[in-house]
DNA sequence: TATCTATTGAGAATGAATATCAAATGCAAT
DNA sequence: ATTGCATTTGATATTCATTCTCAATAGATA
């Protein structure tokens, strides 16, 4: 069994609750396809293969992936709410682009080693973080009003 | 005429825009009183004193008075969007308490510089960032469950 | 004052996310 | 296999923040 839905078994498991047909179609298709998502476009993608999955159980696992550790909300886009893999990636931050809406994923140690010295300072318990950063992307910097 | 009024009335009218009635009452709420703040909680406290200012009026402003500079979009909170002073305010950023929802501001100049320099690198032109940390406080990790 | 826009309030509309509920499913113990 | 029972599901209705519509109004300028 794929590491990831060991995992999500484990956690649903600790809850008393069930890794069922509809779940493991969720986890595939996020780990197989998605490193940024969000529910509507997570839902056209299934339904190419699986017509019988429902947009209400796509939102109903959200918050189990989430609280499992698996994946983590992220950037909030064009009024949706927008997850990423955590499992398998490093901390990382984002570059969105207000004009064509396209993320540009970046990683910093140095903001990632600056955060956990100012959380020990404050004495904060520091789960993860979201950096989102808005501005115009190169590309369309250039084009044309 | 308050800094902060001026630089208002001086961004509309590069837009070609009009700093009305509403608006003023809007922008010295938000001056006054609040700073950290979402539309349903400005509108109540406006409300108490000008009861002919509608809520669309208010949602109209937001944009306005991000694209000025005098404010920036924040937290998402309880599924409402959440704005923050920025004129006459450092850049900061939040760990926030998953316990208490208490919200800790923060300034890095590390930070700050390191995402210039990423922006830089990246040829991203940069607007601004929100870096919102999720944990525990200091407070809340001392209380026993 | 007249004219031309920008703006407003009120309420309707939108749309992502959530709740409801009867039918279906997973699982454990027979 | 079969039963029993809690969990889950799909379909649909509902919620609620935010945006849109539109006729009426206000601001600026000449």
């Amino acid at each position: 069994m794929e590491e990831h839905k060991q995992l999500f078994s484990d956690f649903l498991k600790t809850k008393g609750l069930k890794l069922t047909g509809p779940r493991q179609i969720i986890l595939n298709t996020i780990f197989t396809y998605h490193r940024h998502f969000n529910v509507d476009a997570l839902y056209d993608v299934i339904r190419k293969d699986h017509q019988n999955v429902s947009r209400a159980t796509i939102y109903r696992t959200m918050p189990l992936l989430v609280e499992s550790g698996l994946i983590k909300q992220s950037l909030r886009c064009q009024s949706k709410d927008h997850y990423e893999h955590i499992h398998g990636h490093d901390d990382h931050l984002h570059f969105l682009c207000i004009k064509c809406g396209n993320i540009i994923e970046v990683k910093s140690k140095v903001i990632d080693e600056t955060l956990v010295q100012l959380a020990e300072e404050k004495k904060f318990i520091l789960n993860d973080y979201n950096l989102g950063a808005k501005g115009v992307c190169e590309a369309c910097s250039k084009k044309k009003e």
